[in-house]
DNA sequence: TCTCACACCTTTGAAGTGG
DNA sequence: CCACTTCAAAGGTGTGAGA
C-alpha cells in the first residue's frame, strides 16, 4: 500500500527499464550524510557519483569489485543540487514552525489544516502523540510486529515495490553492505503490539474520518494486522512505520485520497520537499506524471514554489492532504506517522481521488473504502445535523470550508457512477440521505468564528459513550468477517465466496433520533446474508424491541487473573473443557420470546507464538483457519425467562485440534491465540437461526493460547488452584484429603454444596467444598438423550 | 511440540431406602 | 410416589516419560 512517500502508484508503467549497470559508489563520511547517485543516460559504462559535495569524499569503486547493482531509471538529475540549492529555501510563511502548545483541534479547524508545520524536537511532542524512543530500533519492530509478517519494500532504484519479510528487512536494514537501495514506507501497524506503543497527536484523532464517522462496530472487528484488503474491516491507515536506509529517495508524488499526514521522526533524519496542491501545480503534476519523464525531471523545478524542509529526530511534521512532496532520507531513519481524512478539505481530497482517477492508480495504492468512508461521513453528518435541529447546537460548529466540501461531495455522490457503485449495504436509502444531507445544509446556521471550546459537528466525542462502555464492560462487538459489500473494484466476487465462514453480515440499527444511552449500542443487530430466506426478503427483526439486552461475563475476576498471564486451554484430540468456563448473566431479554445461544471461537490474529521467557511472542504466519464451528447452548431454544433465571454456562463446550473429528468438539490449532465469542439468536427452532437477528458479544479478557501443554507456570497453578478437577495437584492436597477423610468419620455429615451453591445436600466425601467461581454448573433439565438432539441439530446446522 | 498412561479428583445418575 | 442417600462408573485434571 502507497504511503507517506509512496509514489510507486504514480510511476508510469509505460516507462522503459534501462537497466544500466552502473559503477558505485560508497560515500564514506564522518557524518553519515548524502549518498547521491548519478547515472549519465545512454551509458553503461561511465556512472557519476555524487556525494554530499560540501562534505562527502567522494569515492569511485570498479564494478570488478563485486559492488556492482542494477538500477533502473536513475534519476538523470543530480539530486544533491536539490538537497542543497537555494531555489527552494523560500520563507514566505507557507511553511510554519509552531509550538506544541498551539496545535489544538480548534485551530486546525479554523485554519481547515491547509498547511505544512513542523513542531520541532525542542518545542516537544504535540499534545497527545505517543511515540517510542530514540533507542527503539528496526529489531524492535521486528519483534513487535512478527518476524515473519510480509512487508512492502520500495525499491528505491525503479520506485516500484517488492515484499520481504520483516526478519529479512531487519537484516537488511543493520548490514552494512547493501547493493540495492530499499525503503519501507507503508508498514501500517496497527492491530500489532507495536501499535500499543503508538497514538497520533489528539487534534488527529478528533479530526480523522476513521474515527469520527466510521462505525466503530466495523473498526473493533478488524483483528488481523497486516493490510490484506480482503480482511480489512476499516480503511487501515492510521499507524505507519517508515525506515529507511541513508540515501532512499521517494519521488513527487501526492497521498492516496488526499489524506493529511503526521509524521514523526523518531532517529535519522528527512528531507522533504512540498509543493502546494493549487490547480496550477497539480494539473502540472498530472502531466508529468503521466509523460513518465520522473527520472528526467525534478518535478519541483516545473512549479513556482517548491519548499523544502529538513526534519531532524525528535521533529514532527504534519503535512495537508494534497500537498505534491519528495522525500529523501540522509540519515538512516525511524519514522511513526499516520494518515487522515477530516472534513474540514472535502474538496481537496476530492480532487486527488479524480488524479487517481486520471493517472489510472491501482486500487491497492489507494486510500482503502474511500468510497463508503464518504457515504458514512454523509450518513454522520445527516444524522447529527438532525440532531441539531431537534436539540440545538451546543459547541460544535459547522464551519463554511465544511458545508462547501460537503456540497460539493453530495453532487459527486449523486453524479459519479464509482461513487454509487459501492454504497454500504448501512446506506438503506442513498437518495433520501443526500436529499435529506442537502436540506439540512439549506437550512444549518453556519458560523463564521471558532472558539476555543467550539466542537466539529461530527467528532468522536459522540462515540465514546461506545469506547468507555468498552472499557468498562470490557465487550466489543465482532459483527462480521466483511464489513459490507465491497466495491467490485477493490475486491472481486470469488474473494467473498473463499471466505466460507462468512456467516453475517451486519445492519446497524440505529434510532433515527437518540443516541443511545446503555451498552446495549454495543451490540448490533447483524442479519445473515448468505443465509438470508428469500421469502423473509431481507427483513431485519429486531432481537428486543426495547434493545435493551445485556450480558455481562459472570466469572470475570478468574478470567482476568488468567488473562493477566495469558490464558492457556489445553487441547487433546479427544476435546477438552475450558477452564475457566464461559459463564454469562444476560438481562434484558424478552421473558417469554425463545432464543438461542451460540458460542464459536475465532482466531485472535493470524499468527502463530512461541513460550520464549516466560513471554508470549509471534514466531510466525498462522496455519491454516480450521473448519468453523458453532456450539448451541444444550437448553437452547429457551426461553428468555430461563436464561435470566441464572448464570449461563458453557462448561461442557470443548476444544480440539482434531480436524477430522466428526464431533461436537470446536476445532484450533495448537499455538494460536483465540477469541471466544457469543451469539444470541432470537429463534424457536434450531434450525431457523440463519434467518434470524443475531447479537454477537466478544469479552477480551477470554481470549486465549491453545496449547498441548501448558507453557507458564503461572498458568499451570491458577488452573490447579480453581479447578475441581485438578484438586489433586494442590500441594499438601493428597495427605490433607486423607487425613479429612479420617476426621470425618468422626464428624459423619459434611456439607457440600451443588453445582449452583444452593440447596446443600449431604455427602460422603471428607473435604467441605465452598462455593465459587470454579464451580462447575450442571445442566438442571439436561439429559444425555436431549443433549444428543442438540448436537445432532449443530450438525446439521454446521452442514447447512 | 505432542501423546499417552496415570493418579487423583469431581460429577453423574442409577439403585436403594424410608416415609 | 417422592425426597433423599449411596456408590460405582464416567469423566475432567495436570504430570511426566517418551516419541
Amino acid at each position: 500500500m502507497a504511503v507517506t512517500e509512496n509514489r510507486s502508484h504514480l510511476a508510469s508503467p509505460s516507462t522503459p527499464a534501462t537497466n544500466q549497470r552502473i559503477r558505485i559508489i560508497n560515500t564514506k563520511t564522518a557524518h553519515d550524510d548524502l549518498l547521491v547517485i548519478r547515472v549519465l543516460p545512454q551509458s553503461n559504462k561511465v556512472v557519476t557519483v555524487v556525494g554530499d559535495k560540501r562534505r562527502c569524499a567522494e569515492k569511485f569503486y570498479d564494478e570488478d569489485l563485486g559492488l556492482n547493482i542494477n538500477l533502473h531509471n536513475i534519476t538523470t538529475f543530480d539530486l544533491s543540487d536539490k538537497v542543497h540549492s537555494d531555489t527552494f529555501d523560500k520563507d514566505d510563511g507557507s511553511i510554519s514552525y509552531i509550538n506544541s502548545e498551539d496545535i489544538t483541534l480548534q485551530n486546525m479547524m479554523r485554519t481547515g489544516f491547509r498547511k505544512p508545520f513542523i513542531v520541532r524536537a525542542e518545542s516537544g511532542k504535540p499534545p497527545g502523540l505517543r511515540v517510542p524512543d530514540s533507542n527503539f530500533t528496526v529489531k524492535d519492530v521486528e519483534r513487535l510486529v512478527s518476524s515473519t509478517r510480509k512487508i512492502d519494500v520500495m525499491d528505491v532504484s525503479t520506485q516500484l515495490s517488492l515484499q520481504m519479510t520483516m526478519h529479512q528487512w531487519a537484516k537488511y536494514f543493520d548490514s552494512d553492505k547493501r547493493d540495492t537501495l530499499l525503503n519501507v514506507i507503508s508498514l501500517e501497524i496497527s492491530q500489532t503490539p507495536l501499535c500499543k506503543l503508538i497514538s497520533p497527536p489528539d487534534f488527529v484523532r478528533e479530526l480523522d474520518w476513521v474515527e469520527t464517522a466510521w462505525p466503530p462496530s466495523l473498526k473493533v472487528a478488524q483483528t488481523f494486522g497486516n493490510n490484506s484488503l480482503t480482511k480489512m474491516k476499516y480503511p487501515k491507515v492510521q499507524k505507519y512505520c517508515l525506515m529507511s536506509v541513508r540515501g532512499s529517495y521517494t519521488d513527487f508524488h501526492v497521498d492516496f485520497g488526499g489524506t493529511s499526514v503526521w509524521y514523526h521522526i523518531v532517529a535519522g533524519a528527512k528531507v522533504f520537499w512540498l509543493i502546494p496542491p493549487t490547480e496550477e501545480n497539480l494539473s502540472k503534476f498530472v502531466k508529468w506524471t503521466l509523460a513518465g519523464k520522473q527520472d528526467d525531471i525534478f518535478f519541483g523545478d516545473l512549479v513556482d514554489k517548491c519548499y523544502r524542509v529538513n526534519l531532524y529526530v525528535g521533529d514532527t511534521f504534519f503535512l495537508p492532504g494534497g500537498w505534491i512532496h519528495a522525500v529523501y532520507t540522509p540519515r538512516k531513519s525511524l519514522v511513526f506517522g499516520g494518515k487522515f481524512l477530516h472534513s474540514y478539505n472535502i474538496i481537496g481530497q476530492l480532487q486527488v481521488t479524480a488524479i487517481e482517477d486520471v493517472t489510472k492508480v491501482e486500487a491497492r495504492y489507494l486510500y482503502p473504502y474511500f468510497v463508503q468512508m464518504v457515504w458514512f461521513v454523509v450518513e454522520k453528518y445527516r444524522r447529527h445535523l438532525k440532531h441539531i435541529e431537534v436539540h440545538g447546537k451546543g459547541n460544535t460548529v459547522l464551519l463554511e470550508q465544511e458545508v462547501e466540501g460537503l456540497n460539493v461531495l453530495i453532487s459527486r455522490l449523486e453524479e459519479s457512477k464509482t461513487f454509487q457503485s459501492a454504497i454500504p449495504i448501512q446506506i438503506r436509502n442513498p437518495k433520501l440521505l443526500l436529499q435529506e444531507l442537502k436540506d439540512l445544509l439549506l437550512h444549518a446556521e453556519i458560523d463564521t468564528i471558532c472558539g476555543d471550546f467550539s466542537e466539529p459537528i461530527i467528532s468522536r466525542e459522540r462515540n465514546t459513550l461506545l469506547d468507555s462502555a468498552r472499557k468498562l464492560h470490557n465487550i466489543r462487538l465482532i459483527s462480521t468477517d466483511r464489513p459490507f459489500k465491497m466495491s467490485p473494484v477493490v475486491s472481486s466476487d470469488s474473494d467473498v465466496s473463499e471466505d466460507e465462514d462468512v456467516l453475517l453480515l451486519p445492519i446497524i440499527e440505529e434510532k433515527e433520533e437518540e443516541e443511545k444511552s446503555t451498552i446495549t449500542e454495543l451490540v448490533e443487530v447483524i442479519v445473515s446474508d448468505k443465509f438470508t430466506n428469500p421469502s423473509s426478503s431481507r427483513k431485519e427483526t429486531p432481537l428486543n424491541e426495547d434493545n435493551n439486552v445485556t450480558v455481562e461475563i459472570s466469572n470475570k475476576e478468574l478470567w482476568q487473573a488468567f488473562c493477566k498471564h495469558g490464558t492457556e486451554m489445553i487441547i487433546i484430540k479427544a476435546g477438552r473443557r475450558l477452564f475457566p468456563v464461559l459463564k454469562f448473566k444476560v438481562s434484558g431479554l424478552d421473558p417469554n420470546s425463545k432464543y438461542v445461544f451460540l458460542v464459536d471461537i475465532v482466531p485472535a490474529d493470524d499468527c502463530w507464538y512461541r513460550f520464549c521467557n516466560c513471554e508470549w511472542i509471534v514466531a510466525g504466519e498462522g496455519d491454516h483457519i480450521p473448519p468453523k464451528r458453532m456450539y448451541v447452548h444444550p437448553e437452547s431454544p429457551n426461553t428468555g425467562a430461563h436464561w435470566m433465571k441464572e448464570i449461563l454456562s458453557f462448561h461442557k463446550l470443548k476444544i480440539a485440534h482434531n480436524v477430522s473429528d466428526a464431533g461436537s468438539n470446536m476445532i484450533v490449532n495448537s499455538m494460536h491465540r483465540y477469541q471466544p465469542r457469543v451469539h444470541i439468536v432470537q429463534c424457536d427452532d434450531i434450525y431457523k437461526i440463519p434467518w434470524c437477528a443475531f447479537r454477537t458479544m466478544v469479552f477480551t479478557e477470554t481470549e486465549f493460547f491453545a496449547v498441548t501443554a501448558y507453557q507458564s507456570e503461572k498458568i499451570t497453578q491458577l488452573k490447579i488452584e480453581h479447578n475441581p478437577f485438578a484438586k489433586g495437584f494442590r500441594a499438601g492436597t493428597a495427605t490433607q484429603a486423607a487425613e479429612e477423610r479420617y476426621n470425618s468419620k468422626n464428624i459423619n455429615v459434611t456439607i457440600v454444596l451443588d453445582s449452583y451453591g444452593t440447596a446443600p445436600f449431604l455427602a460422603a466425601g471428607g473435604a467441605i467444598h465452598t462455593s465459587g467461581d470454579h464451580i462447575q454448573h450442571t445442566q438442571h433439565n439436561t439429559t444425555k438423550s436431549n443433549l444428543l438432539t442438540h448436537m445432532q441439530m449443530v450438525e446439521q446446522f454446521q452442514g447447512s
